[in-house]
DNA sequence: ATAATAACCTGAGGGC
DNA sequence: TGCCCTCAGGTTATTA
């Protein structure tokens, strides 16, 4: 269950491992994920990868002109098992490399992908209207404000949507609306210039420190290796209902959003 | 056009 | 042990 800093920790390992290395096989034992896997993603067999990118919560593998996308969804983790280890039922596709590894998707609700273009894959429709990455320098607060005036909906449901910024999920669209002491259930377009600047920082400083510390594991998320991420430890509200708020002292409370949870303190979130 | 909501899946954990 | 319920780091398709 990934967000930006579990994809982008998860990226960074892959990158390492797989870049100039060969693809000698692709094997897809199940292509029934969130979309159905192309059988083209066969061509990238004999192939040497290039670079490996993210893009919010796609990974991006180029190789020999072609691309291919891999998304996490909820339960998706890559890994680089002993290539004698006998796939799992949830395990959906395995990248054989030419000096003998494999890296090994699995994904037990399917709701990731693996898509595949020799194209641009800034053009496939999953990464062609997507927001601004909260990490490069065009995300700014006088554009999420100037964004954010057209939001209607609550600020924590405009956040998550993807076409203002990514990479901002469940658990740290709670956190950074407590650091940045902004309610979740504000309307977007009541959220103030000053307020947009505070909350780019805000999200900026989560990610980042998210990052550093290997993301977030609560039930499911690992690392490629196997661990998990320590900025659990680091979670102000989420998970926290009825505990009291670490800097007004107030009643964490949950509520439901858009049929998630969002964890706050009304205490210091106007 | 925008915003709410239903849907896609499996598994873990709690109450009875 | 088993059944039924709720919940889970995401995104898309449908409805209003």
């Amino acid at each position: 269950m990934p967000e930006l800093p579990e994809v982008e920790v998860t990226c960074r390992c892959v990158r390492r491992e797989l870049v100039g290395r060969g693809i000698k096989r692709v094997t897809v034992r199940n292509p029934h994920l969130r979309f159905p896997v192309p059988p083209e993603i066969a061509r990238l067999e004999g192939t040497r990868v290039e670079a490996v990118d993210r893009r919010a919560k796609y990974i991006l593998i180029r190789s020999g002109g072609q691309t291919a996308v891999i998304h996490l969804g909820m339960t998706g983790h890559l890994s680089f098992p002993d290539p004698a280890e006998p796939p799992g039922k949830h395990d959906h596709f395995d990248l054989a490399l030419d000096d003998g590894r494999i890296m090994r998707y699995r994904d037990p609700r399917r709701f990731g992908a693996l898509l595949w273009t020799d194209g641009d894959p800034m053009q496939m429709r999953i990464l062609s209207s997507l927001g601004a990455e909260p990490l490069e320098p065009g995300f700014t607060g006088e554009y999420l404000h100037q964004r954010l005036a057209r939001s209607r909906s609550p600020v924590k449901t405009a956040l998550m949507k993807g076409d203002i910024v990514v990479g901002v999920g469940n658990i740290y669209a709670s956190e950074v609306l407590h650091a940045a002491g902004i309610s979740p259930l504000r309307r977007g377009d009541q959220v103030s210039l000053e307020e947009c600047g505070i909350l780019v920082g805000e999200i900026r400083r989560i990610l980042e420190d998210s990052i550093a510390r290997g993301g977030t594991t609560i039930r499911n998320y690992a690392q490629v290796d196997g661990s998990r991420g320590a900025f659990a430890d680091c979670l102000k509200v989420y998970g926290r209902e009825n505990e009291n708020c670490p800097r007004c002292g107030g009643r964490i409370q949950r509520i439901v959003q858009g049929q998630r949870s969002t964890f706050y303190c009304s205490g210091c979130q106007r």
